[in-house]
DNA sequence: CTGAAAGCGCTTACAG
DNA sequence: CTGAAAGCGCTTACAG
């Protein structure tokens, strides 16, 4: 058996009203006393059982983090977002992913009761949004994180992908490619159709008479070296690809670099999301700079602050271009075999 | 104020010890009676509140998970085995990462208390056990990861980095490299110590004379990118480089490839870790695989048989030899600009 | 400034 | 098969 309030109390000569005071940092302690029992208690080890302390507390100095995944770059920089936040505020996290399956997401939200102050959700689903909003309820306070939540008007913080998809088409063509190949992410991923969007608008409005060409990719890098590879066995190849993600962007790099295709000069290759390998890739890769630990970070804070600020939609982030070498115009290519 | 199980005692007419009995799936609970409680908990969306049942069970089904940090290939694809098995077996995850910062390990582990059943703890540090062995109860149940702490028999699992960067040093000796550059991880890493230790032993044992030749790194693409650009500009270069990891043998390919050197017939290189984008780098990088989602599934599996099966030390996970182009000897080097 | 007591929402022997 | 009651370890009005 551990160690409870109430050894400690009696170790203090105290109630455990006081201990419970005392540790809490409240003021009406006398200091002597307090003194005695902060001793005490780590003294003996003593350290709150946190269930019993929540549930008389109604507090878990806890949020939930429910997202699609945990691994993979992106999740584990919005992890590393959210995390920082949470140390700041000393608050602790409790994750749970549904792994792709959009249909467990109400268990995991549901299992969070009781053992979170706040939710943050991340459900970049287009469809099935009927599991979430089925098992948000307005007890517990929940920020959406790019997720689409037609008919509600529920606190949300996402990027502005759709926004992003064009910027970089305006560099690609403002660099002069016309025969510009998209490599689309999972069909059902609304970060993805929103950049697929972008593209075929940005396209659209400037080359009206350009058909749109999208590979099939699902954002891993094995489909970006498939796309890759498909391209290449065009009749006619891109001047330039625009893939979805970056790690699909350097599935392609790879690619190309295996074919010996030149880059950028035989073709222009641009990604999105800008993850750290982005600038060490050869040649440097250019992106849409997503600061996705910020946004993580910023969705923590927002959801603290809701009780007072209740602005629901929040404003969306802006990607910013990076360009670097995949796509620098008429660039000189630097040997690459006469440097010994 | 949302619904408890004295709502749907209620409304189900029976007790609130009934409705617990027929909601856990206690045998003694007639159907029909069972059938109605669980109809309106369902109804009237009960979930029940999690502080509550674990301060009256002593359960939490919650694993505490306290990692270094909670970023990076390594720790997302160690979470990932690790979730996987929390819900087969239906376990929630309490993360908490302290950021490199070892000193605040003993926060972590102690505000763990009364909040999950178990703990899985990766310390990766030579040196600073002291937090690790005072926060260590016995009360609960804990798995040491890739954690070495001397002097006790606590349950750990870990990665025979020793052993896999011998047999990496042999991979290379028996290519016929002699002047073979290590770079090193963090120095008070322990999976960075065990690497270079394999390094040296092995060097020493086959070539008595030759002089170790180490470059520090720490485990990120930037410094193995320095380390690159160091070796090139020695007076002579290497003949094979090995990266204690394969984000900084990726630093490093880049380097070589800005450079123009052609691997692996210029210089050979290899890493450790087996990271998701080894094989799509080009060229393709040869690594030590390390089963890490498994290391992470497995860690946590032996936590769950821990009372049953003592056994505190498991066998350690071997990393298996993985061979691609960047060390193949002798290869025909691949056109890399006459296609188009 | 301090203590006795109620109560948080469950589970689980104990009776019946 | 079911219910009344104790109890899990805290916090927090309420008195004093």
């Amino acid at each position: 058996m551990s160690i409870t309030i109430k050894d400690v109390a009696r170790q203090a000569n105290v109630s455990v009203a006081t201990v419970s005071r005392a540790l809490n940092g409240h003021e009406n302690v006398a200091e002597a006393v307090r003194k005695r029992v902060i001793h005490v208690a780590s003294e003996l080890r003593y350290s709150p059982h946190h269930a019993a302390r929540s549930l008389s507390s109604r507090r878990t100095h806890t949020i939930g983090v429910v997202l699609p995944d945990l691994h993979g770059e992106f999740f584990s920089e919005l992890m590393r977002g959210i995390d920082q936040v949470a140390r700041e505020r000393g608050l602790h996290l409790l994750v749970s992913s549904y792994h792709g399956h959009p249909e467990e997401q109400g268990a995991a939200l549901r299992a969070m009761r009781g053992r979170v102050d706040g939710l943050l959700v991340m459900s970049p689903y287009v469809a099935n949004t009927d599991f979430l909003t089925e098992n948000l309820t307005p007890s517990l306070p929940a920020m959406l994180i790019n997720t689409q939540l037609p008919g509600t008007d529920h606190a949300s913080l996402s990027i502005d992908n759709y926004g992003g998809a064009r910027a970089m088409m305006q560099h690609l063509l403002e660099a002069g490619h016309r025969r510009i190949a998209f490599i689309a992410g999972p069909e059902d991923n609304f970060d993805a159709h929103e950049r697929l969007r972008g593209y075929r608008d940005a396209l659209a409005e400037s080359l009206p008479h350009a058909p749109a060409w999208v590979l099939q990719g699902d954002f891993d890098e094995a489909s970006g070296h498939r796309a890759g590879r498909e391209l290449l066995a065009a009749e006619i190849r891109p001047d330039a690809v625009f893939a979805a993600n970056d790690m699909m962007a350097l599935g392609c790099l790879f690619a190309f670099n295996q074919a010996g295709v030149q880059l950028p000069r035989d073709i222009a290759l641009v990604g999105f999301d800008d993850i750290p390998l982005a600038r060490y890739v050869y040649p440097s890769l250019t992106t849409m700079r997503v600061n996705i630990a910020e946004l993580g970070g910023r969705a923590l804070r927002a959801l603290l602050d809701l009780p007072q600020s209740p602005p629901p939609q929040q404003e969306p982030l802006t990607p910013e271009l990076i360009v670097r070498e995949s796509s620098l115009p008429n660039t000189p290519v630097r040997a690459r075999a006469d440097s010994s």
